[in-house]
DNA sequence: CTCCAACCTGGAGCGCACTCCAGGTCAAGC
DNA sequence: GCTTGACCTGGAGTGCGCTCCAGGTTGGAG
């Protein structure tokens, strides 16, 4: 069903008012329907861009590269596949960044397993092993 | 075990020079050492810091927080409980931000293999999973 | 001794993604 | 019809994490 006011949107969507006006004004989302006193109407598609729009920004892509999807949907079905080329490239990116996340994790719970076994004493392997608890000088 | 000039504390480290100066100045990284003519001369130390910080900068841990552990382990022994909860209420926030990343990435994977058009069941729930290619009115 | 690439400082500027504000308008409940 | 809270606009401000600059100094190669 349609017709979601600007408090509504928000709260599904999870992006404030203000990020809301934001992302309309520099056309990352098309313009929205208004009321005939001027106040925004927001629609079930708009709230399905809204949650692409999370997805790609909590997997880090710019608004920059989210506008020019968004652009390029609203040209027509023969952009479908440097659409679909786009997603994809993100998606290499997003798998490099996990890959790099798991690294630091790991890294990270090492660096914690020093401090669980060893209460006291700090070993003379701590910095060239990069484990320890680089206790400063 | 020697030291390291700045270019290659910078090559060694992954952060630029301006960085591994910024660093210094904000008191992150502590006082480096500097010959009589006043360049600064980078010890094993300082790069197994630095090692630390692109851990956490890559975990996505703000500069204040790595400053805050940096001055703990510079009071001394007695902060290691300290150091170790942060360390380990740090860690949380990776694993939820990694399993969010995990998400957001398979959500993104159904959404090109909208594109790619896949004998995959996407009906007209499209956008109630907001799998679809959000393709605009 | 000369050269010049690498280095120094303080401070200004930048890019991103919002976030806030003033000063007004709209619309639903009493 | 009055009240009140949600909403509107354009534009300024914020926070973060660098990044760049001007103008001067250092120090190793030749």
């Amino acid at each position: 069903m349609s017709g979601y006011a600007p408090s509504e949107a928000a709260r599904r969507s999870g992006f404030s008012l203000d990020t809301l006006r934001y992302y309309e004004k520099i056309g990352l989302l098309a313009d929205v329907e208004r009321t005939a006193g001027g106040q925004r109407v927001f629609t079930d598609d708009d709230l399905g861009w809204l949650v692409l729009f999370r997805c790609l920004r909590d997997t880090g892509m710019p608004i920059a590269q989210m506008r020019r999807y968004a652009q390029l949907a609203r040209e027509g079905e023969h952009t479908a596949d440097e659409r679909r080329e786009l997603l994809r490239h993100h998606a290499v990116r997003v798998e490099e960044q996990m890959r790099l996340l798991q690294r630091q994790y790991d890294h990270l719970r090492e660096k914690i397993r020093f401090y669980e076994r060893l209460p006291e004493p700090v070993s003379a392997t701590e910095h060239a092993t990069g484990i320890g608890p680089a206790v400063s000088r």
